[in-house]
DNA sequence: GGCGGTATAGGAAAAATTCCTTTTAGTGAA
DNA sequence: TTCACTAAAAGGAATTTTTCCTATACCGCC
């Protein structure tokens, strides 16, 4: 009866998080074996061998970090099933982990069952994707292709150039200046490029930029 | 024989991390009752009817946050005991958590002896700061090689608190929200933060916690 | 030769920010 | 212990920025 139960691989560098994982997945009758593990690069290797049914994961790990551990994961079992766990709930990682290859995510604050829910979810082949975290527009998209909605590629070569500046903390006055346009032109690239990165702030552009390392 | 052993507050918004810190504490026999609690802003009550030995808390947490927690709680008990433990392990946040009160900082990803350790230690008055966060430490290798361009010290602490915040990509609105705060008061601390720290955008002050590695 | 995308920008309305002021508390020093 | 000073919090009015909608021009293309 064991067989029927669902295996769990966990990853996550916090000891703290492993043990709450461990404690509150336990707890549940539907859980069966669960391992885990600190580092991301141990993950396909112990995938192989544990044969887990559904891996839980952080995506702020040292190391290759946890997107990279998706995508390995899902070149060596197209079929992996992965629930993303993060700290971080902003949109744009929920996105580029499900781009990743995951099939859900769950914010930390998660209540225990809302875990465990989405463990079973995702065990038997549905998504879960915490409420909330993901305008519905963007899921069904995601859904249906594979491709990257998230990346600057939405951009256009203009709107990358402002985006560029915005980032760098110029402020729609000074990239004018700088571009030689008018200041309302850049008004409304701002507006735009916001809308298309998904960004509400300055500081949104800035840390997007951060992380496609531009700045 | 209850007596003797230490009793624990928990605070932390993660589920997941109250339910790996009780697991790892339970397990030492010097552990007594543990309370978890997932808000700073409950913490003084709490702390009032439950009395803890020491009180173990998280740095980022929505609501009046980690900081703002310790000085509400040191401000009603001088001689209580907390430690902090966080997945910020930056020199800003030890000083800043040591500073607002708190007599311990541990990782998140330190070994589950080392939080056991750390608690005992505050319990009986010690500090226990996770080696290598040390602030002089720090201090001395900052200077050193290349310092960070602004010193965020000419921040307030809870001007620190919007800061951090705003850099993450919030709006007026949302800081508000998550400090309850008026919106007015975000926005002149908001106008504040900039001038201090010689920002012109919500961009730059991103970019400023980017080099101080808040985000 | 019309169609869609890109680049550019104006106007009006809405939202965000600034600047100034006030209140309350805490702290340190004379 | 009073005084000065700073931090925290927030309202009001003026100002600036941003949004949203609209419009024109250009370019490539099937």
């Amino acid at each position: 009866m064991n067989e029927r139960k669902i295996k769990v691989l966990l990853v996550d560098d916090h000891t703290v998080v492993r043990a709450g994982f461990r404690m509150l997945l336990a707890s549940q009758d539907y859980i069966g074996d669960i391992v885990d593990i600190e580092r991301g690069e141990l993950a396909t290797q112990v995938y192989q061998s544990f044969q887990p049914d559904v891996v839980v994961m952080d995506l702020s790990m040292p190391g290759i970090g946890g997107l990279e551990t998706i995508r390995r994961l899902c070149k060596q079992d197209p079929n992996v099933l992965i629930l993303v766990y993060s700290i971080h709930d902003e949109t744009i990682y929920v996105e580029r982990a499900l781009n990743a290859g995951a099939k859900g995510y769950v914010s930390k604050n998660s209540a225990a069952e809302v875990l465990a829910k989405a463990v079973a979810d995702i065990a038997c082949g549905k998504r879960y994707i915490e409420p909330g975290l993901l305008p519905e527009a963007n899921d069904i998209r995601i859904t249906e292709t594979k491709k990257p909605k998230y990346s600057l590629n939405v951009l256009s070569p203009r709107e990358f150039d402002v985006f560029r500046l915005l980032s760098k903390g110029l402020n729609a006055h000074n990239v004018a200046t700088e571009l030689s346009l008018s200041y309302k032109t850049i008004c409304n690239y701002h507006t735009q490029i916001k809308n298309k990165l998904n960004a509400n702030t300055s500081a949104d552009l800035a840390n997007i930029a951060m992380v496609h390392k531009i700045i």
